[in-house]
DNA sequence: GTTTTTTCTTGACATAGGGCAAGAAATTGG
DNA sequence: CCAATTTCTTGCCCTATGTCAAGAAAAAAC
């Protein structure tokens, strides 16, 4: 169901299209705190995740982890440059809380984008709405002050600020836990 | 010549197989300033980047142009969003120097992209290779200093600092022109 | 349910970078 | 060439956010 709401909202089709395309995915579930990807393997594998939150996140110079991106269900996902050249990956994969996914592995993906072209299409819009997304998160580094970048993470998802731990969400919005804190303890006067 | 090395470098495959895709694009000119998109815009054309400076930018609430991208050849670029999903832009795209590019329109790029697959992949990998830069770009903001984030950009890409106004990569790299300034006095000492 | 570990809050102080504005320098246009 | 723009530099002062560190609170482990 959420599946099948997901892929349709990306490109219109057929119930029996979609069908045909969940066939391919295969049902999974992580434990919190589990990792589906380290730096140095190579990504096998591609997401959606029906329920849940997963983070992405590198260890820099200084050896502190920096979280790159948060998603929250519904949302298809993977490490593209990982995944599709096949090189190995330079971040580590997440799951924030307990999650229910669907995988699908490298050959049947290429399969299924080669036999159902309107899955093909998905998948180009999938990546251009993660990229625009992306794009809206410079934006607001370029353009927003740590506290104004908090508070439009409180409006457009208000999951990730109840259910992500504090020094995780100050990382993903470039800032330090304590300055989060003290944020948090203006606004809530 | 510069074209077919860069497909090439995307995808491998036969000179024979790009000279056939690179007839669908055609030679185009841009003036220095001249505006390829702006706002409201939906964008009918993609392209191939050959010689000279692009860059990619907005007007945020307070009225400054803020500079998210600044593309330099060769590369294959576009407005995704636009592109793709027909939608109106919300990016102003300029030519920061003279520029020689290779444009292609929507359906011609359909057709490119059903009769070859090659240059399918190649548009995948132009995507998720775009999607990297952003992705690197945002590390960037995570965990460098501004000094820095000019450092790597005087390293990555020297033709930038050399052709692009101050207060243009001012912008790009989070600043204010008053601190690049500052920041290019300290580093010549 | 007690201990251990992790996460969160808070204080005192430091600093990178911003805001404003004036003038210098470079570029553009006639 | 000379005038008009636009871009760049610089001084002074200011503020948002970082740093460090200690203790409180919450969550996890036993």
């Amino acid at each position: 169901m959420v599946f099948q709401g997901y892929i349709r909202s990306l490109i219109d089709m057929p119930i029996s299209k979609v069908q045909e395309i969940q066939a391919f995915f295969e049902s999974g579930h992580l434990e919190k705190g589990e990792l589906l990807l380290s730096p140095g393997q190579i990504s096998r594998k591609s997401y959606f995740l029906e329920e849940g939150i997963i983070r992405v996140y590198i260890i820099d110079v200084g050896g502190n982890e920096v979280t790159t991106r948060i998603y929250t269900s519904p949302v298809l996902l993977n490490d593209y440059l990982s995944f599709f050249k096949k090189e190995p990956s330079r971040e580590y994969f997440q799951a924030v809380t307990v999650c229910h996914v669907q995988t699908i592995d490298f050959e049947s993906l290429q399969t299924c984008f080669h036999t159902i072209p309107e899955f093909r299409e998905a998948g180009r819009m999938m990546l251009t709405l993660n990229y625009a997304t992306l794009q809206d998160q410079m934006i607001s580094f370029h353009t927003m002050t740590a506290e104004e970048r908090y508070q439009k993470l409180l409006a457009d998802r208000p999951e990730v600020i109840q259910k992500v731990p504090l020094k995780i969400i100050a990382s993903y919005l470039g800032m330090k836990d304590s300055s989060l804190s003290r944020i948090r303890k203006t606004l809530s006067k």
